[in-house]
DNA sequence: CTATTAATATGATGCAGATCATAATTTAAC
DNA sequence: GTTAAATTATGATCTGCATCATATTAATAG
């Protein structure tokens, strides 16, 4: 189920400029997007508006489903990063797609194991692991689908919201994993090595 | 896809006892295990030998999915608590189900997206909230399964193991909320309020 | 090119929770 | 009922990271 045939069966695309919210904690969902350009993060927010990033989606990717499938309000915001073309595609529609689309329903199957693979990750380390190796563990995974000698993009700031640390933490243990010879840096930013 | 239906399939039942491990990180998936009585943790251990527990399965419950479907090495180990019986099912059976059961993907999805909701909540709490907040908001997850007045069978090390925490910060939270009136005890276990 | 704004950097201080030690209590085993 | 093991309890100390303050550098806008 890709956006095009999306398209091709009538549903409609809205855009959203950035920083615009998609949905908030607390709100009934009623739909599953489906992005056909730009990104998306997806955070939760302590009270006193620490920022947690659950995931990031982008182009081909979709969104909000769970809440749809276990009928629970959202637990988190939906916030657009780069300004971004979505398709929302309606409750029944969705489960329609479930029901009748095999290669929907395993798509999804595969895309709902993989979040929680990574979740899995990163529990174990906000658990149990200290700044450092948290860093590195998710520098190695953000470097999966880059090229080797191709750079992050992504703040300090960001690793720190997907991390549960502070931009000073990072600052300082990105420095200490460089020292150690464990990542490389081109102007500032994380290589791939 | 229920375990007595599995049974009528032909599928064996193996019997683990209690501290027996069904797997252990770095091993590759070759099954999905249905559990028909028993309960299994599955855990992740820290280089310094702490655990933390990613899920708990019973009865009627499987695990060990996630792996399989998108085909990479176990994170965690899962190990029995409680003597079990449990229904290995293979590989290539397992994908035959979520082929041809429409029921048992339609029940996948589900779960999955429950444990997805599930470790969202804990992400957050780990990444942000102390140690009183976090105590408070898994001891509601836990007491919403059993009834007003019953207790929950549950220790402090295991709170500990599931929030990150260590068994002494557990105590002396769980003495906190006390004295605020968030929770009772009964004999120095938790009671649903 | 210059002015803003965002991102990175660095030191000083504070504190929540880890760690260590040791004891009291409850539960399970025999 | 007695012993052993597990769980809960409590105080003292240590430490990694948060927090606060303030620069410096890089990116972006006009």
């Amino acid at each position: 189920m890709d956006i095009q045939e999306l398209l091709n069966r009538g549903f409609r695309v809205k855009k959203y400029r950035k920083d615009s919210i998609v949905y908030e904690p607390g709100m009934l969902p009623k739909f599953v997007y489906f992005i056909k350009s730009g990104e998306v993060r997806m955070v939760t927010v302590s009270d006193d508006g620490k920022e947690f990033i659950q995931g990031i989606f982008k182009r081909d990717q979709y969104f909000g489903e769970p809440a749809i499938i276990v009928n629970r309000r959202y637990l988190a915001y939906t916030i657009v990063s780069k300004d971004a073309e979505i398709i929302p595609v309606g409750n029944n529609d969705f489960f329609n797609l479930i029901r009748n689309e095999p290669n929907f329903s395993t798509d999804l199957i595969q895309t709902l194991s993989n979040r929680l693979f990574y979740k899995s990750m990163m529990l174990e380390e906000l658990a149990n692991e200290k700044a450092e190796h948290r860093l590195l563990t998710i520098i190695n995974y953000l470097t999966n689908d880059i090229e080797v000698g191709e750079t992050l993009k992504i703040t300090r700031q960001e690793l720190a919201d997907m991390t549960g640390l502070r931009v000073e933490t990072v600052i300082r243990g990105v420095k200490i994993l460089v020292d150690r010879g464990s990542i490389k840096l081109n102007r500032g930013k994380i290589i791939k090595i």
